[in-house]
DNA sequence: GCATATTTGTCCGTATGTATA
DNA sequence: CTATACATACGGACAAATATG
Protein backbone atom coordinates (compact mmCIF):
# COMPACT_ATOMS: atom_id res chain seq x y z
CA UNK A 1 0.00 0.00 0.00
CA UNK A 2 1.54 3.26 1.15
CA UNK A 3 5.88 3.50 0.75
CA UNK A 4 5.65 2.73 4.51
CA UNK A 5 4.23 0.60 6.74
CA UNK A 6 0.80 2.36 7.58
CA UNK A 7 0.98 0.29 11.18
CA UNK A 8 4.38 1.82 12.03
CA UNK A 9 3.15 5.43 10.86
CA UNK A 10 -0.27 5.09 12.92
CA UNK A 11 2.11 3.52 16.25
CA UNK A 12 4.60 6.77 16.13
CA UNK A 13 1.47 9.12 16.34
CA UNK A 14 -1.21 7.22 18.86
CA UNK A 15 1.13 5.23 21.34
CA UNK A 16 -1.38 3.83 23.86
CA UNK A 17 -2.35 0.84 21.10
CA UNK A 18 -0.74 -2.32 20.11
CA UNK A 19 0.29 -2.67 16.64
CA UNK A 20 -2.37 -5.56 16.56
CA UNK A 21 -5.02 -3.38 17.65
CA UNK A 22 -4.22 -0.69 15.14
CA UNK A 23 -3.46 -3.90 12.49
CA UNK A 24 -7.03 -5.07 13.31
CA UNK A 25 -8.78 -1.02 13.25
CA UNK A 26 -7.01 -1.31 9.56
CA UNK A 27 -8.45 -4.50 8.76
CA UNK A 28 -11.79 -3.73 10.14
CA UNK A 29 -12.47 -0.79 8.43
CA UNK A 30 -11.40 -2.33 5.46
CA UNK A 31 -14.34 -4.99 5.51
CA UNK A 32 -16.73 -2.70 6.51
CA UNK A 33 -16.22 -0.13 3.97
CA UNK A 34 -16.69 -3.21 1.86
CA UNK A 35 -12.74 -3.62 0.22
CA UNK A 36 -12.73 -6.80 1.47
CA UNK A 37 -16.25 -8.04 0.57
CA UNK A 38 -18.12 -11.10 2.30
CA UNK A 39 -16.57 -14.26 1.41
CA UNK A 40 -12.95 -12.74 0.43
CA UNK A 41 -10.05 -15.17 1.05
CA UNK A 42 -7.88 -12.67 3.39
CA UNK A 43 -4.19 -14.53 2.12
CA UNK A 44 -1.65 -13.71 4.81
CA UNK A 45 1.54 -14.06 2.43
CA UNK A 46 -0.66 -10.41 0.60
CA UNK A 47 -1.39 -8.80 3.81
CA UNK A 48 1.98 -9.05 5.29
CA UNK A 49 3.87 -8.15 2.33
CA UNK A 50 1.47 -4.96 2.10
CA UNK A 51 1.40 -3.54 5.77
CA UNK A 52 4.81 -4.87 6.20
CA UNK A 53 3.99 -6.43 9.64
CA UNK A 54 4.91 -10.02 10.39
CA UNK A 55 2.78 -13.26 10.14
CA UNK A 56 2.27 -13.68 13.96
CA UNK A 57 0.75 -10.00 14.10
CA UNK A 58 -1.61 -10.35 11.22
CA UNK A 59 -2.47 -14.14 12.78
CA UNK A 60 -3.31 -12.34 16.01
CA UNK A 61 -5.17 -9.43 14.23
CA UNK A 62 -6.88 -12.03 12.36
CA UNK A 63 -8.28 -13.92 15.62
CA UNK A 64 -9.76 -10.56 17.03
CA UNK A 65 -11.62 -10.24 13.72
CA UNK A 66 -13.11 -13.42 14.12
CA UNK A 67 -13.88 -13.24 17.31
CA UNK A 68 -16.03 -10.10 16.33
CA UNK A 69 -17.52 -12.56 14.17
CA UNK A 70 -16.34 -10.45 11.05
CA UNK A 71 -13.72 -13.29 9.66
CA UNK A 72 -14.32 -17.00 9.96
CA UNK A 73 -11.60 -19.14 10.04
CA UNK A 74 -10.98 -22.42 7.99
CA UNK A 75 -8.56 -24.63 9.76
CA UNK A 76 -5.50 -25.21 7.33
CA UNK A 77 -7.32 -23.17 5.12
CA UNK A 78 -7.47 -19.47 6.24
CA UNK A 79 -9.22 -16.56 7.21
CA UNK A 80 -12.14 -15.36 5.14
CA UNK A 81 -14.28 -12.50 5.68
CA UNK A 82 -18.02 -14.08 6.83
CA UNK A 83 -20.97 -14.55 4.53
CA UNK A 84 -24.29 -14.49 6.35
CA UNK A 85 -26.88 -16.73 6.27
CA UNK A 86 -30.53 -15.67 5.84
CA UNK A 87 -30.69 -17.31 9.59
CA UNK A 88 -27.48 -15.25 10.54
CA UNK A 89 -29.80 -12.21 9.34
CA UNK A 90 -32.83 -13.54 11.60
CA UNK A 91 -31.15 -13.93 14.63
CA UNK A 92 -29.53 -10.74 13.95
CA UNK A 93 -33.08 -9.40 13.69
CA UNK A 94 -34.27 -11.26 16.73
CA UNK A 95 -31.26 -10.38 18.73
CA UNK A 96 -32.00 -6.52 18.06
CA UNK A 97 -35.58 -6.59 18.80
CA UNK A 98 -34.73 -7.66 21.98
CA UNK A 99 -32.33 -5.37 22.85
CA UNK A 100 -34.34 -2.33 20.88
CA UNK A 101 -37.59 -2.98 22.12
CA UNK A 102 -36.89 -3.60 25.17
CA UNK A 103 -34.62 -0.07 25.72
CA UNK A 104 -37.10 1.51 24.35
CA UNK A 105 -40.65 0.04 26.30
CA UNK A 106 -38.85 0.89 29.59
CA UNK A 107 -38.16 4.20 29.39
CA UNK A 108 -38.82 7.12 31.55
CA UNK A 109 -38.93 10.39 30.37
CA UNK A 110 -35.97 11.92 27.86
CA UNK A 111 -33.21 10.05 28.01
CA UNK A 112 -29.85 11.56 27.74
CA UNK A 113 -29.04 9.13 24.64
CA UNK A 114 -31.81 11.37 22.93
CA UNK A 115 -28.66 13.71 21.69
CA UNK A 116 -27.04 10.90 19.95
CA UNK A 117 -29.96 9.85 18.00
CA UNK A 118 -30.73 13.65 16.99
CA UNK A 119 -26.80 13.39 15.72
CA UNK A 120 -27.64 10.22 13.99
CA UNK A 121 -30.48 11.60 12.24
CA UNK A 122 -28.40 15.06 11.50
CA UNK A 123 -26.09 12.86 9.72
CA UNK A 124 -28.39 10.82 8.05
CA UNK A 125 -30.20 14.16 6.42
CA UNK A 126 -26.69 15.19 5.21
CA UNK A 127 -26.00 12.20 3.82
CA UNK A 128 -29.66 11.73 1.74
CA UNK A 129 -28.20 15.00 0.61
CA UNK A 130 -25.07 13.74 -0.82
CA UNK A 131 -26.72 10.57 -1.95
CA UNK A 132 -24.63 8.22 -0.15
CA UNK A 133 -26.12 5.39 1.16
CA UNK A 134 -22.98 4.30 2.87
CA UNK A 135 -23.01 6.94 4.99
CA UNK A 136 -26.26 6.95 5.27
CA UNK A 137 -26.47 3.19 6.31
CA UNK A 138 -23.53 4.41 9.02
CA UNK A 139 -25.85 7.05 10.53
CA UNK A 140 -28.33 4.86 10.58
CA UNK A 141 -26.48 2.41 13.01
CA UNK A 142 -24.99 5.42 14.48
CA UNK A 143 -29.15 5.87 15.84
CA UNK A 144 -29.96 1.94 16.26
CA UNK A 145 -26.74 1.90 18.79
CA UNK A 146 -28.59 5.01 20.65
CA UNK A 147 -31.18 2.95 20.82
CA UNK A 148 -29.32 0.51 22.54
CA UNK A 149 -27.34 2.44 25.08
CA UNK A 150 -30.73 3.45 26.69
CA UNK A 151 -30.20 0.02 28.24
CA UNK A 152 -27.01 1.71 30.39
CA UNK A 153 -24.86 -1.37 29.94
CA UNK A 154 -21.59 -1.80 29.11
CA UNK A 155 -22.47 -5.31 27.67
CA UNK A 156 -25.04 -4.22 25.50
CA UNK A 157 -23.29 -1.60 24.17
CA UNK A 158 -20.85 -4.37 23.28
CA UNK A 159 -23.56 -6.84 21.61
CA UNK A 160 -24.91 -3.96 19.83
CA UNK A 161 -21.97 -3.24 18.38
CA UNK A 162 -21.11 -6.61 17.10
CA UNK A 163 -24.56 -7.00 16.00
CA UNK A 164 -24.47 -3.97 13.83
CA UNK A 165 -21.37 -4.25 12.26
CA UNK A 166 -22.39 -8.42 11.01
CA UNK A 167 -25.51 -5.87 9.62
CA UNK A 168 -22.92 -4.06 6.99
CA UNK A 169 -21.63 -7.39 5.81
CA UNK A 170 -25.04 -7.67 4.73
CA UNK A 171 -25.47 -4.61 3.22
CA UNK A 172 -22.29 -5.30 1.11
CA UNK A 173 -23.68 -8.36 -0.20
CA UNK A 174 -26.87 -6.77 -2.08
CA UNK A 175 -27.10 -3.87 -5.00
CA UNK A 176 -28.81 -0.83 -4.63
CA UNK A 177 -28.44 0.06 -1.32
CA UNK A 178 -30.15 3.14 -1.78
CA UNK A 179 -33.41 0.74 -0.98
CA UNK A 180 -32.47 -0.63 1.71
CA UNK A 181 -31.35 2.45 4.18
CA UNK A 182 -33.33 5.35 2.41
CA UNK A 183 -36.80 4.97 3.45
CA UNK A 184 -35.79 3.97 7.23
CA UNK A 185 -34.72 7.39 8.18
CA UNK A 186 -38.18 8.77 8.28
CA UNK A 187 -38.75 6.19 10.83
CA UNK A 188 -35.41 7.22 12.58
CA UNK A 189 -37.37 10.30 12.93
CA UNK A 190 -40.75 9.09 14.09
CA UNK A 191 -39.28 6.82 16.45
CA UNK A 192 -37.29 9.43 17.85
CA UNK A 193 -40.31 12.00 18.41
CA UNK A 194 -41.77 9.03 20.57
CA UNK A 195 -39.02 8.65 22.64
CA UNK A 196 -38.20 12.52 23.08
CA UNK A 197 -41.77 12.46 24.13
CA UNK A 198 -41.01 9.95 26.69
CA UNK A 199 -43.22 7.43 25.08
CA UNK A 200 -41.80 4.58 25.22
CA UNK A 201 -44.72 2.15 24.31
CA UNK A 202 -45.23 3.97 21.23
CA UNK A 203 -41.91 4.14 20.22
CA UNK A 204 -41.69 0.31 20.82
CA UNK A 205 -44.50 0.19 18.06
CA UNK A 206 -42.79 1.91 15.86
CA UNK A 207 -39.19 0.11 16.37
CA UNK A 208 -41.43 -3.03 15.82
CA UNK A 209 -42.45 -2.30 12.47
CA UNK A 210 -39.44 -1.03 11.73
CA UNK A 211 -37.25 -4.04 12.63
CA UNK A 212 -39.92 -6.60 10.66
CA UNK A 213 -40.15 -4.31 8.07
CA UNK A 214 -36.29 -4.44 7.46
CA UNK A 215 -35.89 -8.17 8.19
CA UNK A 216 -38.32 -9.04 6.16
CA UNK A 217 -36.93 -7.10 3.30
CA UNK A 218 -33.37 -7.93 3.54
CA UNK A 219 -34.68 -11.73 4.05
CA UNK A 220 -36.58 -11.28 0.42
CA UNK A 221 -33.57 -9.70 -1.56
CA UNK A 222 -31.17 -12.66 -0.12
CA UNK A 223 -33.90 -15.26 -1.70
CA UNK A 224 -33.38 -13.88 -4.70
CA UNK A 225 -29.76 -14.33 -5.07
CA UNK B 1 2.80 -30.05 34.50
CA UNK B 2 2.47 -34.09 33.30
CA UNK B 3 5.63 -35.81 32.29
CA UNK B 4 4.41 -34.92 28.24
CA UNK B 5 2.75 -31.77 26.48
CA UNK B 6 -0.63 -32.05 27.87
CA UNK B 7 -1.66 -29.95 24.52
CA UNK B 8 0.20 -32.91 22.48
CA UNK B 9 -1.66 -35.49 24.03
CA UNK B 10 -4.99 -34.15 23.32
CA UNK B 11 -4.31 -33.44 20.10
CA UNK B 12 -3.53 -36.73 19.28
CA UNK B 13 -7.00 -38.03 20.26
CA UNK B 14 -9.24 -34.91 19.31
CA UNK B 15 -7.73 -34.08 15.58
CA UNK B 16 -9.79 -31.77 14.20
CA UNK B 17 -9.53 -28.82 16.75
CA UNK B 18 -5.90 -26.75 16.43
CA UNK B 19 -3.79 -26.27 19.20
CA UNK B 20 -4.62 -23.39 20.38
CA UNK B 21 -8.37 -24.08 21.10
CA UNK B 22 -7.12 -27.14 22.94
CA UNK B 23 -4.85 -24.46 25.19
CA UNK B 24 -7.91 -22.57 25.57
CA UNK B 25 -9.89 -25.28 26.68
CA UNK B 26 -7.10 -26.22 29.25
CA UNK B 27 -6.72 -22.47 30.84
CA UNK B 28 -10.61 -21.71 30.63
CA UNK B 29 -10.74 -25.00 32.90
CA UNK B 30 -7.96 -23.67 35.28
CA UNK B 31 -9.63 -20.61 35.50
CA UNK B 32 -13.13 -21.70 36.15
CA UNK B 33 -12.40 -24.28 38.69
CA UNK B 34 -10.49 -21.90 40.52
CA UNK B 35 -6.52 -22.67 39.70
CA UNK B 36 -6.57 -19.54 38.34
CA UNK B 37 -7.94 -17.42 40.57
CA UNK B 38 -8.96 -13.60 39.97
CA UNK B 39 -6.49 -11.20 39.71
CA UNK B 40 -3.92 -14.04 38.96
CA UNK B 41 -0.99 -12.81 36.57
CA UNK B 42 -0.30 -15.50 34.01
CA UNK B 43 3.33 -15.35 33.19
CA UNK B 44 3.82 -16.32 29.17
CA UNK B 45 6.99 -18.30 30.38
CA UNK B 46 5.93 -20.63 33.07
CA UNK B 47 2.73 -21.46 31.44
CA UNK B 48 5.04 -22.18 27.95
CA UNK B 49 7.54 -24.03 29.93
CA UNK B 50 4.71 -26.41 31.84
CA UNK B 51 2.54 -27.06 29.22
CA UNK B 52 4.89 -27.45 26.79
CA UNK B 53 3.76 -24.82 23.67
CA UNK B 54 4.91 -21.84 22.17
CA UNK B 55 5.06 -18.48 22.98
CA UNK B 56 2.95 -17.62 19.87
CA UNK B 57 0.24 -20.19 20.46
CA UNK B 58 -0.02 -19.52 24.15
CA UNK B 59 -0.62 -15.81 22.98
CA UNK B 60 -3.07 -16.55 20.72
CA UNK B 61 -4.97 -18.78 23.52
CA UNK B 62 -4.57 -15.41 25.92
CA UNK B 63 -6.83 -13.64 23.08
CA UNK B 64 -9.63 -16.00 23.12
CA UNK B 65 -9.97 -15.62 26.49
CA UNK B 66 -9.70 -12.30 26.51
CA UNK B 67 -12.43 -11.70 24.22
CA UNK B 68 -14.29 -14.32 26.14
CA UNK B 69 -13.64 -12.00 29.43
CA UNK B 70 -12.15 -14.26 31.37
CA UNK B 71 -8.65 -12.70 30.96
CA UNK B 72 -7.63 -8.77 31.07
CA UNK B 73 -4.75 -7.76 29.08
CA UNK B 74 -2.49 -4.57 30.36
CA UNK B 75 -0.29 -3.47 27.59
CA UNK B 76 3.37 -4.59 27.98
CA UNK B 77 2.03 -5.89 31.35
CA UNK B 78 0.63 -9.19 30.54
CA UNK B 79 -2.61 -11.33 30.90
CA UNK B 80 -4.36 -11.17 34.61
CA UNK B 81 -7.29 -13.40 35.74
CA UNK B 82 -10.10 -10.79 35.34
CA UNK B 83 -11.66 -9.80 38.59
CA UNK B 84 -15.28 -8.16 38.32
CA UNK B 85 -15.87 -4.79 39.82
CA UNK B 86 -19.19 -4.05 41.32
CA UNK B 87 -20.36 -2.24 38.32
CA UNK B 88 -19.44 -5.08 36.16
CA UNK B 89 -21.45 -7.49 38.59
CA UNK B 90 -24.51 -5.22 38.29
CA UNK B 91 -24.09 -5.03 34.62
CA UNK B 92 -23.84 -8.96 34.36
CA UNK B 93 -27.24 -8.98 35.91
CA UNK B 94 -28.57 -5.91 34.44
CA UNK B 95 -28.58 -8.44 31.09
CA UNK B 96 -29.45 -11.67 32.50
CA UNK B 97 -32.76 -9.51 33.49
CA UNK B 98 -32.97 -8.33 29.76
CA UNK B 99 -31.94 -11.57 28.44
CA UNK B 100 -34.13 -14.08 30.85
CA UNK B 101 -36.89 -12.52 31.75
CA UNK B 102 -37.90 -11.57 28.19
CA UNK B 103 -37.16 -15.20 27.44
CA UNK B 104 -39.70 -16.36 29.99
CA UNK B 105 -42.41 -13.65 29.56
CA UNK B 106 -43.00 -14.15 25.91
CA UNK B 107 -43.17 -18.11 26.63
CA UNK B 108 -45.95 -20.00 24.44
CA UNK B 109 -46.85 -23.53 26.23
CA UNK B 110 -44.06 -26.04 27.33
CA UNK B 111 -40.72 -25.22 25.96
CA UNK B 112 -38.63 -28.20 24.74
CA UNK B 113 -35.79 -26.67 26.94
CA UNK B 114 -37.32 -27.40 29.75
CA UNK B 115 -35.96 -30.91 29.45
CA UNK B 116 -32.69 -29.23 29.77
CA UNK B 117 -34.14 -27.10 32.90
CA UNK B 118 -35.28 -30.77 34.75
CA UNK B 119 -31.83 -32.27 33.67
CA UNK B 120 -29.92 -29.20 35.69
CA UNK B 121 -32.38 -28.83 38.77
CA UNK B 122 -31.41 -33.27 39.04
CA UNK B 123 -27.95 -32.13 38.85
CA UNK B 124 -28.47 -29.55 41.26
CA UNK B 125 -29.92 -32.43 43.47
CA UNK B 126 -27.43 -34.66 43.47
CA UNK B 127 -24.72 -31.80 44.00
CA UNK B 128 -26.65 -31.31 46.96
CA UNK B 129 -26.64 -34.69 48.70
CA UNK B 130 -22.89 -34.83 47.69
CA UNK B 131 -22.76 -31.40 49.47
CA UNK B 132 -20.19 -30.53 46.25
CA UNK B 133 -21.03 -26.36 46.21
CA UNK B 134 -19.29 -25.76 42.83
CA UNK B 135 -20.84 -28.86 41.24
CA UNK B 136 -24.44 -27.08 42.82
CA UNK B 137 -23.29 -23.95 40.86
CA UNK B 138 -22.60 -25.64 37.98
CA UNK B 139 -26.02 -27.03 38.03
CA UNK B 140 -27.09 -23.97 38.26
CA UNK B 141 -25.73 -22.59 35.32
CA UNK B 142 -27.05 -24.90 33.52
CA UNK B 143 -30.30 -23.87 34.29
CA UNK B 144 -30.28 -20.68 33.76
CA UNK B 145 -28.79 -20.97 30.12
CA UNK B 146 -31.49 -23.37 29.75
CA UNK B 147 -33.83 -20.42 30.24
CA UNK B 148 -31.10 -18.35 28.03
CA UNK B 149 -32.10 -20.37 25.30
CA UNK B 150 -35.88 -19.89 25.18
CA UNK B 151 -35.14 -16.90 22.92
CA UNK B 152 -33.87 -19.75 20.33
CA UNK B 153 -30.71 -17.45 19.39
CA UNK B 154 -27.56 -18.79 18.95
CA UNK B 155 -26.29 -15.49 19.60
CA UNK B 156 -28.07 -14.87 22.85
CA UNK B 157 -26.66 -18.11 23.82
CA UNK B 158 -23.19 -17.08 23.82
CA UNK B 159 -24.25 -14.13 25.20
CA UNK B 160 -25.16 -15.87 28.36
CA UNK B 161 -22.35 -18.26 27.93
CA UNK B 162 -20.11 -15.67 28.78
CA UNK B 163 -22.64 -13.89 31.17
CA UNK B 164 -22.63 -16.90 33.21
CA UNK B 165 -18.80 -17.37 32.95
CA UNK B 166 -17.87 -14.41 34.02
CA UNK B 167 -20.41 -14.69 37.19
CA UNK B 168 -18.03 -17.97 37.90
CA UNK B 169 -15.13 -15.69 38.60
CA UNK B 170 -17.32 -13.59 40.92
CA UNK B 171 -18.02 -16.83 42.98
CA UNK B 172 -13.71 -17.87 43.18
CA UNK B 173 -13.82 -14.55 45.16
CA UNK B 174 -16.06 -15.48 47.71
CA UNK B 175 -16.37 -17.57 50.75
CA UNK B 176 -18.73 -19.57 51.47
CA UNK B 177 -20.00 -21.18 48.70
CA UNK B 178 -22.82 -22.75 50.11
CA UNK B 179 -24.89 -19.35 51.10
CA UNK B 180 -24.60 -18.05 47.44
CA UNK B 181 -25.87 -21.40 45.53
CA UNK B 182 -28.03 -23.80 48.07
CA UNK B 183 -31.04 -21.14 48.07
CA UNK B 184 -31.50 -21.15 44.98
CA UNK B 185 -32.09 -24.62 43.89
CA UNK B 186 -35.56 -24.52 45.05
CA UNK B 187 -36.26 -21.57 43.24
CA UNK B 188 -34.84 -23.11 40.03
CA UNK B 189 -37.63 -25.75 40.89
CA UNK B 190 -40.31 -22.88 41.69
CA UNK B 191 -39.82 -21.48 38.09
CA UNK B 192 -39.41 -24.73 36.42
CA UNK B 193 -42.79 -25.49 37.84
CA UNK B 194 -44.38 -22.28 36.04
CA UNK B 195 -42.29 -22.51 32.74
CA UNK B 196 -43.77 -26.07 32.71
CA UNK B 197 -47.06 -24.77 33.46
CA UNK B 198 -46.90 -22.79 30.65
CA UNK B 199 -47.26 -19.67 32.75
CA UNK B 200 -44.83 -17.15 31.09
CA UNK B 201 -45.65 -13.86 33.18
CA UNK B 202 -45.54 -16.14 36.92
CA UNK B 203 -42.09 -17.25 35.81
CA UNK B 204 -41.26 -14.16 35.13
CA UNK B 205 -41.91 -12.65 38.40
CA UNK B 206 -39.93 -15.48 40.17
CA UNK B 207 -37.05 -14.99 38.35
CA UNK B 208 -37.24 -11.24 38.23
CA UNK B 209 -37.29 -11.88 42.37
CA UNK B 210 -34.61 -14.57 42.05
CA UNK B 211 -32.20 -12.12 40.09
CA UNK B 212 -32.61 -9.55 42.28
CA UNK B 213 -31.96 -11.49 45.29
CA UNK B 214 -29.35 -12.67 43.82
CA UNK B 215 -27.36 -9.47 42.33
CA UNK B 216 -28.00 -7.82 45.80
CA UNK B 217 -26.29 -10.91 48.00
CA UNK B 218 -23.23 -11.17 45.76
CA UNK B 219 -22.96 -6.68 46.14
CA UNK B 220 -23.23 -6.99 49.68
CA UNK B 221 -20.67 -9.63 50.04
CA UNK B 222 -18.34 -7.39 47.61
CA UNK B 223 -18.83 -4.17 50.12
CA UNK B 224 -17.88 -6.30 52.82
CA UNK B 225 -14.04 -7.48 51.39
C1' DG C 1 -4.84 -40.12 -9.33
C1' DC C 2 -0.29 -38.07 -8.77
C1' DA C 3 3.41 -34.85 -8.15
C1' DT C 4 4.32 -30.17 -7.25
C1' DA C 5 3.76 -25.51 -5.56
C1' DT C 6 1.51 -22.73 -2.32
C1' DT C 7 -0.42 -21.73 2.01
C1' DT C 8 -1.18 -22.44 6.65
C1' DG C 9 0.03 -24.14 11.53
C1' DT C 10 3.39 -24.25 14.88
C1' DC C 11 7.49 -23.06 17.09
C1' DC C 12 11.91 -20.72 18.00
C1' DG C 13 15.47 -17.02 18.80
C1' DT C 14 16.24 -12.40 19.09
C1' DA C 15 15.94 -7.41 19.36
C1' DT C 16 13.40 -3.84 21.40
C1' DG C 17 10.38 -1.57 24.46
C1' DT C 18 8.02 -1.11 28.98
C1' DA C 19 6.97 -1.55 33.86
C1' DT C 20 8.46 -2.38 38.48
C1' DA C 21 11.66 -3.46 42.40
C1' DC D 1 18.79 5.44 38.27
C1' DT D 2 19.79 0.85 37.47
C1' DA D 3 18.73 -3.71 37.09
C1' DT D 4 15.56 -7.21 36.22
C1' DA D 5 11.73 -9.37 34.39
C1' DC D 6 8.49 -9.46 31.15
C1' DA D 7 5.77 -8.29 26.96
C1' DT D 8 5.92 -6.93 22.04
C1' DA D 9 7.10 -7.59 17.42
C1' DC D 10 9.73 -9.67 13.99
C1' DG D 11 11.71 -13.06 10.69
C1' DG D 12 12.89 -17.57 9.80
C1' DA D 13 12.34 -22.55 10.00
C1' DC D 14 9.91 -26.79 9.24
C1' DA D 15 5.83 -29.89 9.10
C1' DA D 16 1.28 -30.53 7.53
C1' DA D 17 -2.51 -29.56 4.74
C1' DT D 18 -4.37 -27.79 0.65
C1' DA D 19 -4.63 -26.23 -4.04
C1' DT D 20 -2.92 -26.61 -8.77
C1' DG D 21 -1.47 -28.49 -13.03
Amino acid sequence: MGPDSEVAADRRLLDRASTVELLADILRERIIKGDYPPGKQLAEGEIVKSLKISRNTLREAFRLLTHERLLVHELNRGVFVRVLTVEDVVDVYRVRKLVECTAVRTLDGRPPQADDMVAAVTAGDLAMRKQDWRALGTANMMFHQAVGALSNSPRVDELMRGILAELRLVFHTMKDPRRFHEPYLERNKEILAAIEAGDGHGAERLLIKYLDDSEHQIVEAYRNS
